[in-house]
RNA sequence: CGGGGUGUGGCGCAGAUGGCUAGCGCGCAGCGUUUGGGACGCUGAGGUCGGAGGUUCAAGUCCUCUCACCCCGACCA
């Protein structure tokens, strides 16, 4: 390809609105064009890139034994209802209707529409087990896109869905994926970490992601340098100092004038964060919840969610808060009645804390549970945090940014029987089919390996992916030998199946080097009338500082060896 | 959805207290001079100032409404 030629063209500058290092070179080098919130065009370059990623991406799914199909974005509403999804996808489902007011959906994911169809084709346990993916456009209403290619409403991802007999087959299923995934992200170039996760809409039981570690991640995870123990902090855990026992002493009031954190609280009284109580206000699909926690502790919503098993979670307005009778800033659980209490099991541990006395300025000494208040609910909804202990060594935990570049779910089987995906076994019993799924999102991950693989200068691709191998430069070309030999080099190379960039325009030695360190083409060839003094062309690799000259003779072989190296 | 911000040629920006032909840099076109890390000169093209309504002799500038986009939070590949 003539660069002279090419559709896209480079920015000097950096588009004010773009400020993840991805966006901004994606941007700048023209790979990419917005049309509107979270919805990207691919230009020419970009697109050659994205190609080479699902190229990557197919081999290895074909390689572990998957099947490729393919599903329609187009999906009726039904099928969402059926599977109970479309609630638990919310506002996030894009809906229409069509000329005949019939409900449709673009698909978020594909999961109602595969398992029905395998509901069709699978009889017996001998059409099992199955890998079957498709490579195809998801939409989703993101409430809020951002970072470029990181957040999108409208992207293409990868989803593979096995069908399993048993959990035995699923496990072999999902180890078959967790190792593709890995070689993937290899051969893209992308360190990458597994992390467990939670499963969130999609549902299911094991769920693991697989993350990039970098700065601009939107995903927290929690990690445990000494015993490979590595989460996501919605579902990380983390363990939780016990305190001493004490003598339970008696309820007692004490003013609190115009106290209503836990920080001023501690401050006032003069007692540790870890003994009072906090109290946080959600509505759960519509029910209020309290939610119960230790002071030095922050609640984790994803966990609470979880636990209430409910499709939305929010914090209470301050009115519902008002309507509800309820003192923020002086609450708790104690004698309140007529919500739902859920409480973390962070607060059995410790006695005679202070908690609000639900009257206005006013807390309680010496709370306890259970003796002066009762909770719904028990279980583990605390937020783990840097620097607490590990659950499984006891370690020092840590915390990293990182890129969900890939997901995997255990899915089990609520929804082969929610959408009667049945098998018969040897001995003539139906039983629902044990299902998994596995997605990888290709423009994330395109942008994942720009944020990993980058300088000052531009992007550095990775061989594998780069959207073309060899950059041809040639300088001060018109009319000159140069020209001539540039023009012979760029012509061989094509014909030997090489992937060159040629810039062929008129322009100066710096607007070409400082362009082909943007597009980051692995690797650069120079013509100019310096190198032919010596008969030779200059070659450099994007990720190397220092260039070398190359004879002419049998540059061409020699190019080709550089690649397939 | 809550909070913050921005909309002025393709890109980056400037346009106090309203004032006459809306500027600058980059880029673009033509000509000439340059030539290994974003060269220089001259000439030139290109703008419904996000949109609608209003105030005024006069609106990019003031008022009202609206739309779009970005950033921070709650969600996900």
């Amino acid at each position: 390809m003539r660069i002279s030629k090419l559709f896209s063209k480079t920015l000097r500058e950096v588009p004010t609105e773009a400020e993840t290092v991805s966006h901004q070179l994606l941007l700048r080098a023209g790979m990419i064009s917005q049309v509107a919130a979270g919805v990207y065009s691919y230009l020419p370059l970009g697109w050659r890139v994205f190609r080479k990623i699902e190229n990557i991406i197919r081999d290895e799914m074909d390689k572990a034994g998957g099947q490729e199909l393919r599903m329609p974005a187009l999906q009726p509403l039904e099928l969402w209802q059926e599977s109970g999804r479309d609630l638990a996808f919310g506002k996030g489902l894009f809906t229409l209707s069509d000329r005949r007011d019939r409900k449709l959906a673009l698909g978020p994911t594909h999961e109602e529409v595969i398992t029905q169809m395998v509901s069709h084709n699978v009889q017996s346990y001998r059409d099992l087990p199955q890998l079957l993916y498709h490579i195809q456009t998801k939409f989703r209403d993101e409430p809020r896109p951002r970072g470029g290619l990181m957040r999108v409403r409208e992207f293409t991802m990868k989803d593979l869905y096995s069908f399993d007999t048993d959990e035995a087959g699923l496990d072999q299923s999902y180890n078959k994926m967790v190792q593709a995934y890995h070689n993937i992200y290899t051969r893209c170039g992308l360190p990458t970490l597994v992390v467990e996760a939670d499963s969130g809409a999609i549902g299911g039981k094991d769920s693991h992601e697989f993350m990039v570690i970098a700065e601009s991640g939107e995903d927290e995870i929690i990690y445990c340098s000494s015993c490979q123990y590595t989460a996501n902090v919605v579902k990380a855990q983390s363990i939780k100092e016990k305190l001493p026992e004490e003598m339970p002493l008696p309820l007692e009031e004490v003013n609190t004038p115009d106290i209503t954190t836990i920080e001023g609280l501690s401050n006032f009284l003069k007692v540790p964060q870890n003994h009072t109580l906090k109290v946080v206000f959600y509505v759960a699909d519509g029910e209020f919840v309290i939610a119960v926690i230790r002071g030095d502790i922050e609640i984790n919503e994803v966990k609470l969610k979880n636990i209430l098993n409910c499709y939305e979670l929010r914090m209470a307005t301050e009115t519902e808060v008002i309507e509800a009778g309820i003192v923020a800033g002086s609450a708790s659980p104690v004698g309140i009645s007529g919500f739902k209490v859920v409480a973390d099991d962070s607060i059995t541990s410790g006695t005679n804390l202070v908690a609000g006395a639900n009257k206005p300025d006013t807390h309680l000494r010496n709370v306890n549970y259970p003796r002066d208040f009762k909770a719904d609910i028990m279980a583990d909804i605390a937020l783990a945090r840097a620097g607490e202990r590990c659950p499984r060594c006891g370690s020092q935990l840590s915390a990293a940014h990182g890129i969900e570049v890939g997901h995997v779910f255990k899915l089990g089987t609520f929804l082969s029987e929610k959408l009667g995906a049945f098998f018969t076994n040897d001995e003539g019993i139906s039983h629902p089919i044990v299902m998994g799924c596995y997605g990888i999102g290709l423009g994330r991950l395109l942008a994942a390996v720009i944020e990993q693989n980058h300088d000052d200068k531009g992007i550095i691709w990775p061989l594998t992916v780069a959207p073309y191998h060899i950059h041809l430069c040639s300088l001060y070309g018109e009319g000159s030998k140069v020209s001539e030999v540039a023009e012979k080099l760029y012509s061989e190379l094509e014909a030997e199946g090489l992937e060159v960039l040629f810039d062929d325009r008129k322009e100066s030695p710096g607007v070409k080097f400082n362009d082909a360190d943007l597009l980051g083409i692995p690797i650069r060839v120079t013509v100019s009338p310096r190198t032919l003094k010596s008969n030779s062309v200059e070659i450099k690799w994007r990720s190397r500082k220092e260039s070398e000259l190359v004879p002419l003779e049998g540059i061409v072989t020699r190019l080709k060896e550089l690649i397939t190296d």
